[in-house]
DNA sequence: ACTCTGTGTAAGTATAAACTTACGGTAAGT
DNA sequence: ACTTACCGTAAGTTTATACTTACACAGAGT
């Protein structure tokens, strides 16, 4: 269990979209379901979903609870496709270099 | 249209076997439906998802048809990864640090 | 105590998708 | 030309899942 609900998480469209929106900030079930075309509850199965699969954290904030990313998740994907390089040392430093030049 | 369906394709337990099986060497179909529990129509089925994610490639090979992984499609998947990082470009760098140690 | 706000969960439904069998089509061998 | 091997696609069924409404519960304010 790692990768495996990663994808599963992020390969709903929906699901994809809330976690995007907390790429920008921590926010509650409330706004996250504003910005979304679904019902507030559908939001809060999909962020027990997320949750699952170690992509979001909460914490009660007074009445309300407060979902952030969790990049742990994000991790164990990287090194999954880090595995389809042969020589991902390399691939890794050439991304470096790129990325250098562009930024 | 890019690492969306990279994670709809490798979201199925299945379609992520046929694929990390290729991963080793390119393979037939028949090959592949072997390694698998289902049938061999199946994992034609699977073979297309994969292919119109960018991710395995087909060439013919005389009478059956020999497919291998495209890594195009991982790279958009990292690309997507990294922007979840508000300092990717250090991540990166402590990535790289941490495997010329390991490895 | 009552109310309001914010949230999670249950139950049920509708849509998507993974699988099967059946069929058709192409390349190689006899 | 016929057969065999290999593969893709169509049609249909079954299973999974994303969604809804309805309900239950906790915290803050009056």
């Amino acid at each position: 269990m790692a990768y495996e609900d990663i994808f599963t998480a992020l390969a709903d469209q929906t699901r994809r979209h809330i976690f995007e929106a907390l790429r920008d900030q921590p926010q509650t079930v409330g706004q996250l379901a504003e910005q979304q075309p679904v019902s507030r509850p559908a939001v809060s199965q999909h962020l027990k979903v997320l949750q699952e699969a170690n992509l979001v954290t909460v914490e009660p904030r007074g009445n309300s609870r407060l979902y952030s990313i969790r990049r742990d998740g994000l991790v164990e994907l990287r090194d999954y496709l880090d595995s389809f390089w042969s020589d991902a040392l390399s691939a890794y430093s050439a991304e470096i270099a790129r990325r250098m030049k562009t930024n």
